[in-house]
DNA sequence: CCCGGCCTCACCAGAAATGGGGAGTTGGAA
DNA sequence: TTCCAACTCCCCATTTCTGGTGAGGCCGGG
């Protein structure tokens, strides 16, 4: 275990990381060990055992808006077994029924990871056994896994694979509290009450703010700012 | 260690997370050790070992929106050590030298951890002592202290003291992508043609959004779909 | 079988937001 | 000192959003 954090952690190139999640998936006899994560701008970045076809299907059918693992893990903190997911609704059976057909074990265990920038990201343990020996696989190795699963996604971000580093321009203090208070249902009236300032004044402040944020409007600019952590709501 | 997560895992009242945290500042031999959490209502909560007058002096003065360590490690994903923050900027000064003067230590270690409904923590760590002393302490615990902080959270996380549960009521599909797509910058009349339906059809989708999430304006409605984890932007 | 939730469409009038101008002060950094 | 970023204020015209009301088809659970 040592070893394998050290390894992630001078991990100079993607590459180590599908060795290791390879290398784990030996040491600890499953199926499948998958890291994958989805942040702002939707595309994703992820490695691990599944069949590349899966992998290939998961994407182009979408199915990162459907996958109860993912919506569930998305509300969660906790890591969570797949069997506590919500399975019901047609959408979601289908794609389960899929899943199997390519491979993918009935049994999982999947770890949530947030980081900035609205970061998500997923470990996930698969295998195919029954529920018993899952609960004692997974009740052994949880405070491993959720170590595991932080040091992955460290040096996932360290890589950054061909991820724009995004300039991230600070927003000034003025401008943190306009976001903030749209942020919590204000109008821009009620903000500019707040603020003690006129309309005007808090229009330019908006204005300034979607423009660093690189954001289309104001709705935009506040979902930015709180994905990119720069509003504490 | 084992013992005191042990002791997380089974606690079923706050003063357990309090009992463990002096527990732990008297293992580490260091001065103070607190987990503090601010969730999307603003209120927050916490434990510690601070003196009692400087977590008050902290709440009235409205520090959160001022103390670096909760601004830098919103931003982040890894334990930072304090000196690694921005503490230029004469309100963090001040903040600074006003936490010295109610006997917080100068070095510091503070581990950000999120949970869904944009719950953010922080595990902090703060002692009085050369450079190389503390960079040795830290290089030596920050597994240790990852892990404490991830089981601290879960516990405060199930403990939800006078948390509301907010019953978060789920959005339908239609609704999800209403805001998902309002989230990143389309406005009423894109959304409406890239779902392939009318606009007035749209409104009636935000409109019911909003009322789920008690939401004010659309703005309000998304920051909150966010937060809360009910759309994946 | 019926109810309720979901999806779809429509009209109208008023309120709010947006876009693009210009212009002055202050305080800190170069 | 000079310069720039931040903060403050104002006008105009146009687009967009919001609030209220109404209505029909579809599907799944009680």
């Amino acid at each position: 275990m040592d070893d394998v954090i050290a390894r992630l952690e001078c991990a100079e190139h993607p590459d180590a990381l599908q060795a290791v999640i390879e290398w784990l998936r030996d040491y600890y006899s499953v199926d499948d060990i998958v890291y994958h994560w989805v942040s702002s701008n939707g595309d994703q970045y992820g490695c691990g055992t599944y069949d590349p076809k899966w992998v290939a299907r998961y994407l182009e059918k979408g199915y990162l808006r459907i996958d109860p693992v993912v919506i569930g893990c998305y509300q969660r903190f906790h890591p969570v077994d797949w069997k506590r997911l919500d399975w019901s609704g047609k959408a979601a059976r289908s794609f389960m029924q899929d899943a199997a057909e390519h491979g993918v074990g009935h049994q999982g265990y999947s770890i949530p990871i947030r980081g900035p920038n609205g970061q998500f990201a997923l470990f996930t343990v698969s295998h195919s056994c029954d529920d018993e020996q899952w609960a004692s696989f997974t009740e052994l190795n949880r405070r491993d896994l959720i170590l595991l699963a932080h040091y992955f996604n460290q040096t996932a971000l360290k890589l950054e694979p061909g991820r724009k580093p995004e300039p991230t321009q600070p927003l000034s203090p003025r401008e943190v509290e306009t976001m903030t208070l749209l942020a919590v249902g204000y109008s821009r009236a009620q903000v500019a009450e707040t603020l003690a300032i006129s309309e005007h004044t808090l229009r330019v402040y908006i204005e300034s703010a979607r423009f660093k944020l690189g954001a289309l409007n104001t709705t935009h600019a506040v979902a930015r700012a709180m994905a990119r952590g720069q509003i504490i709501v």
